[in-house]
DNA sequence: GGGCGGACTCTGGTATACCAGTTGCCTCTT
DNA sequence: AAGAGGCAACTGGTATACCAGAGTCCGCCC
């Protein structure tokens, strides 16, 4: 979750970076209010350069700001999580398709040991530890393609469907299905076969976690909802 | 370039409505300077909203904001667009490609209509109509889709990929050859078959533009350079 | 005792004042 | 006349004051 922030480092970028941080690990959960003047005051800032940031979240469809009421972290919603899922799928997929047609280099020694990581963390049903492994990989990825645009636009959808994830704890089966998945788009970046690539990442990304997400909307309904008062 | 913001209408949504049109036709070129003070007292607005809308624009990269300097949109970056059309051509190829696999609605009529409209204002030479017209086009398959974060991230994509053409006068032949990549994609579409859509899109939004970008280049220089007195 | 009303408090949104660099022009010197 | 130094007027970034509406809670009235 590592924000590749442009060299600029002003002073909101910290509260954006701490705030994307706590609402992406659901430090910070669904339906959370967010106190404007108690937060800056807590980051020694003034509120100006705090809202810029809220103001960055509100964008990235993280909080929802009603005005004369409050600000929330946003609920979690089926539809839109399922969107950018899609989204960064779609992308996650080209990429990694253009990566093999285009020759560059990928550090195949990197992903193996985050696969073996992933392993680790699996067999003792560490979903925490699994679950930062799992970005660092597709981080890996998106950015061996060097299109920084497309990691940008990859890892803004991305953080809605990691926030169902920090909800919903993976069976250490779930996360060696996961880590299958990953071990086939890693042979197919070796094998240097394009439609493979695509295909794994197609898979891997599409559905097993559409059919996770059904499964957290039943348990975990209060974070499906909205805003109390807010109409649907 | 009707930007489909959600309901709250707050008043710096005006400013960055504005602007981003502006920056897109190239109203307010690449390098042009903004004077915060000034064009908020001209929108008849405070600083604090109209700074907001900034702060936008600066996350698209619309604009480049140097500390005690100035306000400039942002200057041509051919590596930059390359990679925005990149992500613009995943993006749609994907929607359309689902368009069809998911069996959604089509209004083939308004398809056939902006087509149409499209040869009149090639053979006409009105390229600018044929810039909106092609825009609408685009619009219309994303829209059809029925995946809005989708829809947002292609056309934060496409506003720099614009903003070249926007720079660059088409002639009736690449004019023609566009709209013959138009009726490409509706006969994919008409005809269900979700590979010819995708290949369709990604011949269509792929070479012909990366051509044109270099003779952009080349013609236009100054548009790439970067804000006096910043380092390269 | 239950229902209702008003005032008080808190919110996000906006306007304004302040700060510290940067720039360019103007003056003074050689 | 040319160059160097400094001052003044800008800039974007930040802090603070103000506003109007929504919620809440306590007290009054029926």
């Amino acid at each position: 979750m590592t924000t590749s922030t442009a060299a600029g480092t002003s002073i909101s970028d910290h509260a954006y970076a701490e705030l994307s941080r706590a609402i992406a690990t659901c430090a910070l959960p669904p339906g959370a209010p967010i106190n404007e003047r108690a937060e800056a005051a807590r980051l020694g800032m003034s509120r100006t350069p705090f809202r810029q940031a809220l103001h960055r979240l509100a964008l990235d469809g993280l909080i929802v700001a009603v005005p004369k009421r409050g600000t929330y972290v946003a609920p979690l919603d089926a539809g839109d999580i399922r969107d950018n899922m899609v989204v960064r799928a779609a992308l996650e997929a080209d990429m990694a398709r253009r990566l093999v047609t285009e020759g560059r280099p990928v550090d195949f020694a990197k992903l193996k040991r985050c696969i073996a990581d992933q392993r680790t963390a699996a067999r003792s049903g560490d979903w925490l530890t699994f679950l930062g492994l799992d970005e660092a990989f597709h981080l890996a990825i998106l950015e061996a393609a060097g299109n920084p645009r497309a990691t940008e636009s990859a890892r803004r959808a991305w953080i809605h469907v990691n926030r169902a994830r920090y909800l919903m704890p993976m069976t250490t089966r779930q996360m060696l299905d996961a880590k299958r998945g990953h071990r086939e788009i890693l042979e197919g970046l070796i094998a240097a076969d394009p439609e493979r690539v695509q295909q794994a990442i197609a898979r891997h990304l599409g559905k097993p976690l559409a059919r996770r997400l059904e499964e957290l909307r039943g348990r975990l309904g209060a974070a499906f909802e909205l805003i109390p008062g807010q109409p649907a």
